[in-house]
DNA sequence: CCCTGATTCGC
DNA sequence: GCGAATCAGG
């Protein structure tokens, strides 16, 4: 695996966007497994896992550390956490889909599509507020908008590149009616948890 | 059973 | 340095 600076940034990126680490092995074309080492060694922050090793069956034991007399470290970082994982289980796709926009509430979303943050995290970067004074005619356009798009055409929203260098951007193809994404990147979102397993290629 | 992420260890 | 294998918790 050849990890230049694009793919590290993605990398990057993509794990700073609280994907899990199967989600940007998919992405990547890489598997999870890589993504973690190589998120391990590049010292990501590890994302929320409840996960604890313990117990060493091969490293011993180190001494206990010695207690600080002082906690008052005050850190003034705080815990800035996804808060929710923008994407639980983006799968669950088979053959059919609701082609009626208001489907019923699923408890389990098959739609549910990773990475909207970065679209706001660029559109911050792109529209800052720079003075206090606010446009009240600006022609803000937040993804979030009710009804932005009246004649662009929706295009994949696969992301391209790392969020916040000047050659990112999206995919842009015409995306399947009712996704987010095209034809092509649709199928690496909305792999089946029993399928993709590992690898991707 | 499925998912998830973390660490270990051979390469 | 890399990542598959393995471990481990939900």
């Amino acid at each position: 695996m050849e990890w230049t600076e694009e793919i590290i940034a993605q990398l990057k990126a993509l794990w700073a966007e609280g994907l899990s680490t199967a989600e940007i092995g998919r992405r990547l074309s890489i598997t999870k497994n890589a993504v973690v080492g190589k998120a391990h060694r590049l010292g990501l922050p590890a994302r929320p896992s409840p996960i604890r090793r313990n117990a060493k069956p091969k490293t011993a034991e180190k001494a206990e550390a010695p207690a600080a007399t002082s906690s008052a470290a005050a850190q003034t970082a705080t815990p800035v956490q996804p808060a929710k994982q923008a994407e639980a289980a983006p799968v669950g796709e088979t053959e059919k889909h609701q082609p009626t926009p208001s489907a019923p509430a699923r408890s389990t979303p098959p739609e549910a599509a990773p990475a909207p943050a970065v679209e706001e995290k660029v559109a911050k970067k792109e529209k800052p507020a720079a003075s206090s004074k606010s446009k009240p005619k600006a022609p803000l356009r937040s993804i979030s908008d009710p009804e932005p798009q009246k004649r662009r055409g929706p295009s994949c929203c696969w992301p391209i590149g790392d969020p916040g260098t000047p050659g990112f951007h999206f995919c842009g193809a015409t995306p399947i009616p009712g996704k987010p994404y095209c034809e092509e990147h649709a199928q690496i979102a909305y792999v089946r948890l029993r399928d993709r397993r590992d690898n991707v290629a």
